[in-house]
DNA sequence: AGGAGAAATGCTCGTTAGGAGTATAAGTAG
DNA sequence: CTACTTATACTCCTAACGAGCATTTCTCCT
């Protein structure tokens, strides 16, 4: 086993001592996400900031890190992490040397009902920073200004191949034609309208005529874009990986399940095939106990079958198996 | 717009200034996948180590670092670059305060017929580091050996409760039972060949009784863990994305998509099915032109339908909707 | 008490994607 | 001319998925 090297180090200019002093800052950034009141939230610091720390010497690992601090900040056991993202573009960090590395992190608990309201830290409905991205009710009520905006950007094109691309990418995204939205589109959908000049935080970066913005409350820095990268991953994610559950109490009704799927997906589900695609991924088992009603037919209180996660592996094929 | 800040600084011992000094070294590496004569290759240096360098001030992004040195290496354009993982484990890295973070990608790209074998850097068969892996002639012939090692890994448990979940494990992530290999778990295989010693970089990390090891070539550090990695996310990624693509000439036939794509999963297709496939979703076109035959009938050369990245979204929803 | 409304639960269709296999066409190597 | 290899076209079957209808069992209102 040769010592860990700088394999790179034979080509031209790229000697190892010249680097060793490059040293960066590391950042670790967290999206912690829970659904109360069948509402999606995250937890923000000073309701516009995602929590972020250094990642420090001590730490064991990055994702320990993570976790430390992040239990230390809610006091709450956080189920499920998962790594986002590692970036470092130019214009972030402090002046010359001292470049940051932001790693992000995707994390899911159960929030703490005992949270004061204001309080620094805070949970914040998700879609107060995506307000077009809740579809539950149809078209959300921003949909014209995004449409609005959107166009003026594509008109202002002058080259009208690079505007028919915007078109395109427009047309993809937002599913203006073809009427097909896909929920997982919400980083391509941001940073469109990044592009567009619909988004506050695209000001800082470049300075465009008085474009008009759009709905949707703005976050320090790139905090804004690290939050549609998790919710991305976490809509993707729920469709093949049952993780829904870090997000629900022990026991929960079916209903309190597809809402949950709802809130985070940003979509309504059709019940009964709901029911039928849970039942038969043997999802949940029944407790024997029975929701006290809400107003309907009582439901059976069902739990996670945490078996599951055992008996089978993610399953995903595709491939015409021979 | 507050400026960026540590949003932790709150936290009792957090405070800012005792971390502007924790800086730590931050490392590119990267998993350069090519396929050639129905192999997938990765390219080495000095045959088991993967390419690395640091991330260095002057590169624009990560990404663009990783470009940057990629090309200057292979002096060929890397069509497809994705991020893999970002780990800063103990046991990386120098001395005291000298810890190193790796950020690792993947990149496609098709291999230069003309790179000399035995140079530095050396396209590999990424089978000979798992040949495990590889079942498109059936179970490979190392498998007695890999089963054997296990067995004994879960017979060594003193714990009933621990040895019927490394069973379990096993069971899963090899189908020993089921009969049912999933290509994808090629990640949870080795870290189960890893925990038990069967892996000669596992003996650096916990020295233990002489167990013996298995085929498959070692490689330096954890470097095999990340290309076990890239290969787990490629072999998903074909499934849902068009990056098999990336892998072949401008113009191919059906047979030779197909055989890439088996060459990548480690197994064999039903090739009426796999057609069947590849033109309901439209993926490719007709040149014209015939390919000079290999031994059989001539078939069509087909090109890559760029256009299907602009026209289409992803699909994958599994979600019922209403 | 009786009826409206809400939710739970059960079942039925029709369409389509995917797995598996048969049949035929068109080349090359002897 | 024949054997072999690969290309290409269909057929069949099943499970999964989208879209409904119908019935049951509660609460609440008048």
């Amino acid at each position: 086993m040769t010592p860990e090297p700088s394999a790179l180090q034979a080509v031209p200019g790229h000697a190892a001592e010249a680097h060793a002093a490059e040293v960066l800052a590391v950042n670790l950034i967290a999206v912690l996400v829970a659904v109360s009141e069948d509402q999606p939230r995250v937890l923000t610091i000073g309701g516009s900031a995602l929590p972020s720390g250094p990642f420090e010497l001590a730490h064991r690992s990055l994702q320990s890190g993570l976790r430390d601090w992040v239990e230390q900040q809610t006091h709450h056991p956080i189920g499920y992490v998962e790594q986002l993202y590692t970036f470092a573009d130019r214009d972030r960090g402090g002046g010359e040397g001292a470049r940051m590395v932001s790693i992000s992190y995707l994390g899911l608990t159960r929030e703490r009902p005992a949270v004061a309201v204001g309080a620094t830290p805070e949970w914040r409905d998700w879609y107060s920073f995506f307000p077009w991205e809740d579809r539950r009710q149809g078209a959300s009520a921003v949909d014209p200004a995004l449409r609005a905006g959107l166009r003026a950007w594509i008109a202002s094109a002058t080259d009208p191949a690079l505007r028919r691309e915007r078109e395109q990418r427009c047309a993809i995204a937002f599913g203006f034609e073809s009427q097909v939205w896909n929920e997982e589109l919400v980083l391509q959908r941001y940073e469109l309208l990044f592009e567009a000049g619909l988004i506050p935080e695209a000001r800082h970066a470049a300075p465009q005529a008085g474009a008009q913005t759009i709905p949707g409350q703005a976050m320090t820095g790139d905090h804004r874009r690290i939050l549609a990268t998790a919710m991305a991953r976490l809509r993707a994610k729920i469709k093949y990986r049952p993780v829904v559950f870090e997000l629900l109490p022990e026991t929960f009704t079916l209903l309190q399940l597809q809402r949950s799927v709802e809130a985070l997906a940003g979509l309504l589900v059709h019940k009964q095939n709901f029911r039928r695609l849970i039942e038969q991924q043997d999802l949940v088992e029944d407790t024997g106990a029975i929701a006290t009603a809400t107003g309907g037919r009582p439901a059976k209180l069902v739990r996670f079958r945490r078996a599951i996660q055992a008996e089978r592996a993610v399953a995903g094929t595709k491939l015409p198996r021979p």
